[in-house]
DNA sequence: TTGTACGCGTTATCAG
DNA sequence: CTGATAACGCGTACAA
């Protein structure tokens, strides 16, 4: 097996030893352009669309692309400056909350209709591993960055506080959309839902039926849309005259356990509320499953929830919902991205769209 | 600002006209390295643990890594040989059904505690689509691909028939999973729930409270899992004698409005059914709403449904479900991937995994 | 302990 | 119309 003395041999051998061993069997480029008897270069021009190729030689490499298998290597091709890896980072809190579910299906349906794919990551509303997504992301030089801000780098109430790796991502001029939720100091593409708005609307039709006393089950320490709903449910109070009880308010639960527990507690007051807001869908589930295990009859208290839930038109609770479209949310979200790595330049203003809302009555 | 003609600013003014226009901004090794004074390679020995380097000079590299934003290019990292990604290809039917969000919840939790980031696609049951994904997926290197394969495929009952991308994967030696169905001529991983038994049980139940007429609704031509499922319905037939009335079975839907219209035709039946057994999620929903659309009283029909609704046990429907743990099977998923990679030889037989299903009666 | 040389797969540039 | 060359950012092998 050792190479003989004659020249040509032992240097055709040392080419075959050459042959790495790790070359795990994927077919390169190199190898269509042998295999077709062309320069890799005419390779490249016929996968880029044959301009200039002579058509025999277009037939040669695709045959040969074809009994080889040959895929192009993405991350080879992007390492390449001016080249586009086709990649667009996705950070949501939760995939399991069908909301952020149906944010994601708007994102990649507008996104793999431009050929672009979606790197997904979950932060778990927890901003260290919201900036170690950001950071592994930009790494595989996404070309855009879609996040819905964790909630928990709000707390200190700081400039931008915990925010720093997303002026990083703008500083690297990677196209940044915030979709659901902003955050302080940040200036960037955002995509929201009209919250005030439609937990104003909410709000004024329970005081329209007559409620006085309307409980509030929603974060209001950390999560920015359960702020900014707070704000419109207490602006259809002072607009008919009313106060919000503080008693009434329960400031902490994001969660259906939490919810769920507040309810409890709030049923157990010696004046009850008689009609419950409920920030977001996964308080609603809690709101209703206390009710039930409270033993109350279900429509013993009227209940209006932020976020569609399924099946509620059906269910036996006096529950109306402040519903909204959440996969458009994802789609303005994926437009904003293709606006901006092709067509509207970096620099240009940022833009804040607005989801309207639409209050369910049941 | 032409280069004046003392060669040493000379070379310099080169330098900086050589230090390409397309640079984009983002930090090179290379740009660590000259900062720190100190060689590329050195830098990379510091990004890799610091082994072997004077502590005085990881202190100059960090902080140049500090000041810089340097982020590792992960895309040139992968071209070289032997080098992992870290990105599985996840390809889903359809992310909106909270099931399948729920599988890519379990999948994210098992690989991101890996260090690995799913790139997610949504192939809308369409096998065009699917192939189209895979391919993009293969080009972009990733070390593992899980796919609950598009049921289209099936209807024409060849060997793989449609499913030679997936073939071709395995022929890369790319590990494989297939979570949530099976597929013909495919050998590999695979990660299931026990559909079989899990319908057995359901149908059992209905028929020891005494029902006879029993209808079905599901995709059986196409869908692997109902296919599964009505097996279970009917082998509880079987044992007890009876026998399933092809009029009361309904082998098209595989949506909520689709099962609606079934559920509806049903009910207009000389002979309706007494119980319903839905295939899935999406047609018990479609199945709860004929009945509200018919104006029936909720609890005129039983049924029973595969996969969970949310808050199934607080409607008025006389419904259990036959539950299961999807995110469990995402991390199943998941798992099977990260033992492939590294672990488990790529040429070990493949492994099939069938999680349990639990019966809720309600 | 540190640095040099080279190659990974691809494509832009330029020469033929 | 075609091909040789160089370079993208990084890491291995080897040399100093």
């Amino acid at each position: 097996m050792s190479a003989p003395d004659v020249p040509g041999a032992a240097h055709l051998a040392a080419r075959i030893d050459a042959a790495p061993p790790y070359r795990s069997g994927v077919p390169t480029i190199t190898d269509v352009a042998a295999l077709a008897g062309v320069s890799p270069m005419t390779v490249s021009r016929v996968l880029h669309g044959g301009k200039n190729v002579r058509p025999d030689k277009v037939k040669l490499v695709t045959d040969a692309v074809a009994t080889l298998g040959y895929r192009r290597n993405e991350n080879a091709r992007s390492i390449r400056p001016g080249q586009r890896t086709g990649l667009v980072g996705v950070i949501i809190t939760n995939v399991s909350n069908p909301y952020y579910a149906e944010v994601q299906q708007g994102i990649e349906e507008v996104l793999s209709a431009e050929e672009m794919r979606i790197l997904v990551g979950n932060s778990g509303d927890d901003v260290a591993k919201e900036r170690a997504l950001v950071d592994d992301f930009v790494g595989r030089q996404v070309d855009g960055l879609i996040v819905v801000p964790s909630s928990g780098g709000e707390l200190d109430g700081a400039g931008a506080g915990g925010a720093e790796h997303l002026e990083a991502v703008q500083l690297a001029r990677i196209p940044l959309v915030l979709a659901s939720r902003e955050l302080p100091g940040i200036h960037a593409d955002t995509v929201l839902i009209d919250d005030v708005t439609g937990a104003y609307e909410g709000a004024k039709r329970l005081i329209a039926e007559g409620h006085t006393r309307i409980a509030y089950i929603g974060n209001l320490v950390s999560v920015f849309t359960s702020r900014r709903r707070f704000d419109g449910f207490t602006r259809a109070h002072e607009e008919a005259g009313l106060t919000v009880d503080p008693l009434l308010v329960r400031a902490g639960p994001n969660d259906s356990a939490a919810a769920r527990g507040a309810m409890l507690d709030l049923l157990g007051l010696e004046q009850p509320p008689t009609a419950v807001f409920s920030a977001n869908n996964r308080n609603t589930v809690g709101v209703l499953r206390a009710i039930v295990d409270a033993g109350l009859d279900p429509r013993a208290i009227r209940i209006i929830g932020f976020d569609s839930v399924e099946l509620s038109d059906v269910m036996p609770f006096d529950l109306s919902v402040i519903d909204h479209d959440a996969r458009e949310l994802g789609r303005t979200a994926g437009r904003m991205i293709v606006d901006r790595s092709s067509g509207i330049p970096r620099s240009a203003p940022a833009r804040i769209v607005e989801l309207p809302t639409r209050l369910i009555v049941n």
